[in-house]
DNA sequence: GTTTCTGATGGTACTCAGTTCCACTGACAG
DNA sequence: CTGTCAGTGGAACTGAGTACCATCAGAAAC
């Protein structure tokens, strides 16, 4: 059993990026990485599902990080839950980003593995979208119905995954240095846009002097605006 | 060659999606399907790409034609496009419901079939996303650089796509019987919170009546809003 | 020290999706 | 009648993924 330094897993991930690189994806054979790995075939098979499972990361244990983070979120905390959850996603993409740019190549290339991206983020929209619907988040706002409402929470969870994935993909390419920042900034942004809705919760109030007082305006101020 | 009435594409497609509500997808063979449709393997492989081919739609025939109506907005347009094309893809598959439905049911329960949905669905995501980016459209407005225009443009079409999907779900899940209005309305809505940003594009004008005529105080609205 | 249990491993054999190649057939034109 | 051509079926192959079993190292029990 030769060098037992590394996990198998650890061992078989490398194993598998680098014959990928050197031979193309589908010249690659399973039983190939789990030779320059050092075990059997079925020990890999063991590790991974399949083939294309060794380049992705664990998604389960990052979607059970944002899952705790967004159930942190108190009341009137859903805004910043929303956001730091994103914010850490993109914080275990950084984690080892060498292997993540490596593995943009790959996706970017070879269809079996573009596709299981795309399903993998997909993952996260419904994550957050549950949560966003759900009767501890606040972001969407009142909405005439319990339809709407559900609309509104996979709206808004496809935008922010759609941002994160932005931000994300700028920072592969090195488009960027310091993602972090800018994906805080974009998501405040997109926030605001998207899930409060402007003409629900907004009101604008324009201040006029004019020679009377308040209290004899007021009356007329509450009329205006429909107070109830 | 028994039963040529129908194509031979039809035929597999009707005897695949029977078969898979007989025996379950994992438990029917490509072979079983091709000896119900009277063809051989062969044939099953030179008509689709794969065994999960057989249950989908032809997506680039759907592609195609949303990329027309698309290509096919004018000036000032780009609105009235988003809206009937993605009410074109929602129309295709009100065509043949019954195979919708039928889908629907294998998708949420074969993790394959699954993966292979989301990532159809992505494609036309792009579509809408690489229109809203592109010069035609005008839809996401002025923004200080390309790249937030970009991030724009894909947070648009993916609240877009998302709608959509919302909307069609609730129709294959019987939620709904003419989701077309429905998701006319719901249209409107996400693409007057999402796409247009309010703060930027809209002008709130209140008219206050005074002694004074409007030539005297053109001045100084126009000063305060900032004219150039 | 010996036994025993346990967990991880490797090997073998199998199924089946997907590919490649070739032979056949029928239609149609010359 | 002959050549061509498109569509088809069959046979053989590769390789992913599964199932089963034998093995072995180490820890625990006696």
């Amino acid at each position: 059993m030769p060098s037992t330094d590394a996990s198998v897993e650890q061992r078989l991930r490398t194993a598998a990026l680098e014959l990928f690189a050197e031979q193309g994806y589908d010249a690659t054979t399973v039983e190939a990485i789990a030779a320059r790995a050092g075990v059997g075939r079925t020990t890999f098979f063991r590790t991974f599902d399949s083939k294309e499972a060794a380049v992705f990361p664990d998604h389960e244990l990052v979607l059970e990080d944002v899952a705790a983070r967004l159930r942190a979120a108190g009341p009137g905390g859903s805004r910043a839950a929303v956001v730091e959850a994103a914010m850490l996603v993109l914080s275990h993409y950084l984690a080892d980003g060498e292997v993540a740019r490596t593995r943009y190549r790959l996706t970017r290339t070879i269809p079996a593995l573009r596709q299981r991206e795309i399903a993998g983020l997909h993952r996260y929209q419904r994550l957050f979208g549950d949560f966003l619907n759900g009767p501890g988040a606040d972001l969407v706002g009142a909405a005439p119905d319990a339809d709407a409402r559900q609309l509104r929470a996979e709206v808004a969870a496809a935008a922010i995954v759609t941002t994160h994935n932005h931000v994300l993909r700028r920072w592969l390419r090195h488009d960027l240095d310091d993602p972090s920042p800018v994906l805080e900034r974009a998501l405040d942004d997109v926030v605001d846009a998207i899930a409060v809705r402007p003409a629900e919760q907004r009101a604008a109030v324009l201040v006029v002097r004019s020679r009377a007082d308040l209290d004899a305006a007021l009356p007329e101020i509450r009329r205006v605006l429909g107070d109830p």
